[in-house]
DNA sequence: ACAGAAAGTCAACACTTGTACACTGAATTA
DNA sequence: TAATTCAGTGTACAAGTGTTGACTTTCTGT
């Protein structure tokens, strides 16, 4: 066992710092800590998959020394978990935000629609990292993203029962919807992302066929009767 | 008999090999080709993805030199093309399938997954490969499958029509719909191979949760209505 | 003020990687 | 039969990889 390297071995899914870690010596550890997560959110831009980045290759990009990099994490799988919660961290932001800017009830898909696009171009890297590891990442990183994904999920299915849009749903009913809608985003948020610039009449097409899909889900989920 | 689908079954890839070699040493080429293809997918069943694989890793695993890997693709680029035109082949036969078997009107729903997730299951490693790099691979893999995906689509919705299920329907709605339809599919599809064995409580949740999705999926399509 | 903790650096290691080149030997063609 | 083609081999190399241990320097608690 290593004296270096700090092993947490009863928390492997440990990856944010347990305490605030404050001081000067503290803050800076957050700092280079900060600066190897955006580097490996930065070298998947250009359509890398995370999976395919090396140890490396982020403390370079990150302006740091390869073996400053077990300071933080103990190899890239820990790296990446520490990014699905940042992910997570993002995607209930867009509930937040969502819930706090109420769009007009005659055009409610469509507005949801348009602030989730925008959303989702305002945090392209997040995106990128959670859409695109969901299924191909690490079985480890798979099941932590899974979590996530079912825990916005559920918060969503609570948000739409506050709204009462699908009143008399059961719970786990407001769950299998959200299901398929967030199932609708996230392959969205891929198309998203790929777009090429300039290209309104592409962009046009892709928000509207959002927008119907969605509107077939809900049009079936207020048919949508319990079980007897 | 192996558990692989037969890859070399038919490929009209621009990356396969233009004319028909026939000939003792073509065929010969030819079974390298598959065992390079069947090596790859091989590699991804414990959770690693395409991406990660290296091109020495899938020549040791076919049981051939690593240089010999160029006398049948420029790269792992091209190997990963051929994939795809292999999980294209094997999203068809699935319609092929599933439009000979017809499943009793009844519960045509629960039928058609319960088709599915056997498919799945018998063809796990091509769906592994689609499911995962669909949106994590190389920008060029990732564009091969989408193309696949929207053929496959466009197929099912032409079925649909054949079918007569949601008459009265323009091409158009019905391929929206069968997106939302394929989007679930394929979501399925890593649920099913993520399955821990021997967990039939798990696997009967999601299956239901599956048949769910889909019910609201044909219950709002079958409610929407063609633009005015 | 001083001992110790700890973030980051440096140099080195044992591997793996992609690819180039010359080769062998069997299948094909002339 | 002789010449040619070509799938697959063997060797080699430069470059990149994860991890190691010993180090410097800077902050922190006493």
């Amino acid at each position: 066992m290593s004296l270096l390297v700090p092993i947490r071995e009863d928390f492997p899914s440990a990856s944010a710092p347990e305490r605030e870690e404050s001081g000067l010596r503290g803050s800076r550890k957050q700092r280079t800590r900060d600066a190897l997560l955006e580097a490996a959110l930065r070298l998947m831009r250009e359509g890398r998959s995370f999976t395919g980045l090396s140890l490396r290759e982020v403390t370079r990009e990150a302006g740091v020394v390869p073996t400053a990099f077990y300071r933080h994490f103990h190899g890239m799988d820990e790296l990446g978990l520490a990014l699905v919660e940042g992910g997570g961290v993002t995607l209930r932001r867009l509930l937040r935000e969502a819930r706090r800017s109420d769009v007009q009830f005659t055009d409610m898909i469509r507005g949801s629609v348009q602030i989730y696009k925008r959303y989702v171009e305002d945090n392209r890297l997040q995106f990128l990292f959670v859409a695109g590891e969901r299924a191909g990442g690490s079985p480890l990183i798979r099941e932590a993203i899974r979590r996530e994904v079912t825990h916005f999920t559920n918060e969503m299915a609570q948000d739409l029962r506050g709204l009462n849009a699908l009143p008399g749903r059961s719970t786990a009913t407001l769950q299998m919807i959200c299901g398929l809608v967030v199932n609708c985003m996230l392959n969205a948020a891929i198309d998203i992302l790929d777009l090429p610039p300039d290209q309104p009449e592409q962009e046009h097409e892709l928000v509207e066929n959002f927008v119907r899909q969605l509107r077939v889900v809900f049009l079936g989920a207020r048919q949508w009767k319990e079980k007897p």
